[in-house]
DNA sequence: CGAGCGCTTGATTGAGTTCAAAAATCGTGG
DNA sequence: CCACGATTTTTGAACTCAATCAAGCGCTCG
C-alpha cells in the first residue's frame, strides 16, 4: 500500500473501527497522488467530487472575489482533509479554489468513500457528524473575529491557534486569511515586536 | 395541543414520518412559551439545553465583543429554528445571547428531543446532516462577504436574502448583522435611494 | 405631551488600503 | 556554490471607507 493511503487508513481508523477487507473494498475510491507546488486541486465552478487528505505537504482553499482578489479560507497541512463540503453535498458547484502551496502527497478520496463508510460503519457518522459541528463551531468563530476584531487581534488568534503553521505559509497567505493586505500585517507585526 | 406545538409538529413532519402516538411520546421533551419582546432565552456563559422553534413572532442570537458591542448572528423569524449549535453538541458554555426581537410564541425543544427523533426515525437524521450543512454554507457564505464586499453589498445581499424581515428589524439590528454601525447603514441607504 | 428611542446628517477621526519603491529572501540555473 | 532574477517583506505617503462624536428630528407609547 502507498504510504499516503497507509497514513490516511491510519486517521479513518481513529474514527471507525474498520477492518483490512473492509478498507480493502473501499480503496476503489481513493487515489493516492503527488502534486507540485501552486498545483490545482479544485476549480471554482467545478462541483466538488473528492475530498483530499494531505499525508505531507501543504494545502489550502480560497475564493477570489469580483474584484479579482484572493481570500485563503483555510490551509490543510498533515492530517487534515479539505473540500468544498457544500459542493460535494448539495452537488453545487463549488466556490472554492485549492491549490498546494508545498509539494505534496495527497489521497483523493471520491464522496462515494464517505458515503459506503457510513453505511458500513455506524461510528463514521457520528464522527462525521462530530466534525460538521467542529466545523461550524470554526467559521462561527471566524465570524466573530471578522466582526469585532482588529487586524491585531485577529493575527494574535490565528498564531495561537496554528502556532506550527507560521513558518511554513508565505506572510502575504496570512494576510489573506486574516481579511487584511500584505502591507498591514506587515505594520502589525512590526507594532507587536516593538511591545 | 397548544398552537405553537401543533405548528412545531407540522414543521417536524416534513421532514421525518413520525405518527401522532411518536410525537406524543416526545412531547414530553417540548414546552410552549410565550416571550415578550425583549426577554431572552440564552444568555452567553450557559450551556445551551434547547433550541428554540418560532411559532409567531422574532428572535435574534447576538454575541457582546470585548467592547462590549453586539453583534447580531442569526434572526429566527416564523417556522425557524434557533440554538448555539456548537454549545449544544459539546456541552460548553455557549458565546450567544438569544432574546426576542417581538412578542413571540416559542417552542423550547429539550436537546434530548433531537436525540430521540433521532434513533426513532432515520430520515430525521438526514435531516439533520442536510441542515447542518446548509448552516455551514450560510455561515460560509457571510465570512466571504465579510472578507470581500463592501458595507453596501452586504446590505443588498442581505435584502436579497431576507426581503421580508426588512419591515420587521431595526436598522440598528440590521447594521449589527452586516457588521456596520447604524449611522453608516443610514448613508449606504441614502446613495441607495439616490442611484 | 414629554421622554426616550431610532434614524438622519454633519464634522472629524482613524484603521486599514493603495500605490510606489526599497530591502530582504528565495530559488534556480550556470 | 554562487549569482542573478523573482518573489516576498518592509517602509513611506496619500487616500478611503467606515467609525466616532455630536446634534437635531420625528415617532410612539406610557
Amino acid at each position: 500500500m502507498e504510504e499516503a493511503i497507509f497514513i490516511f487508513k491510519n486517521y479513518i481508523q481513529q474514527s471507525a473501527p474498520i477492518d483490512e477487507s473492509g478498507f480493502e473494498q473501499l480503496s476503489k475510491y481513493l487515489k493516492s497522488k503527488k502534486v507540485v507546488k501552486g498545483q490545482l486541486l479544485l476549480r471554482a465552478g467545478e462541483v466538488c467530487k473528492s475530498s483530499f487528505f494531505t499525508a505531507k505537504g501543504l494545502l489550502r482553499s480560497y475564493t477570489i472575489d469580483k474584484q479579482g482578489k484572493e481570500h485563503i479560507i483555510q490551509f490543510s497541512p498533515e492530517g487534515w482533509l479539505v473540500a468544498d463540503r457544500s459542493s460535494s453535498f448539495f452537488n453545487e458547484p463549488s466556490f472554492l479554489y485549492i491549490d498546494a502551496i508545498e509539494d505534496s502527497d495527497i489521497v483523493y478520496i471520491d464522496n462515494l468513500f464517505f458515503d459506503e463508510l457510513s453505511k458500513q460503519c455506524s461510528d463514521f457518522s457520528l464522527f462525521n457528524i462530530n466534525s460538521l459541528h467542529h466545523h461550524i463551531k470554526q467559521i462561527q468563530n471566524r465570524v466573530n473575529l471578522l466582526l469585532g476584531a482588529s487586524a491585531e487581534e485577529r493575527y494574535l488568534d490565528f498564531i495561537r491557534l496554528y502556532p506550527e503553521l507560521l513558518m511554513r505559509i508565505p506572510q502575504w497567505m496570512i494576510a489573506s486569511y486574516l481579511g487584511i493586505t500584505p502591507e498591514s500585517l506587515s505594520r502589525v507585526r512590526k507594532e507587536l515586536y516593538r511591545k
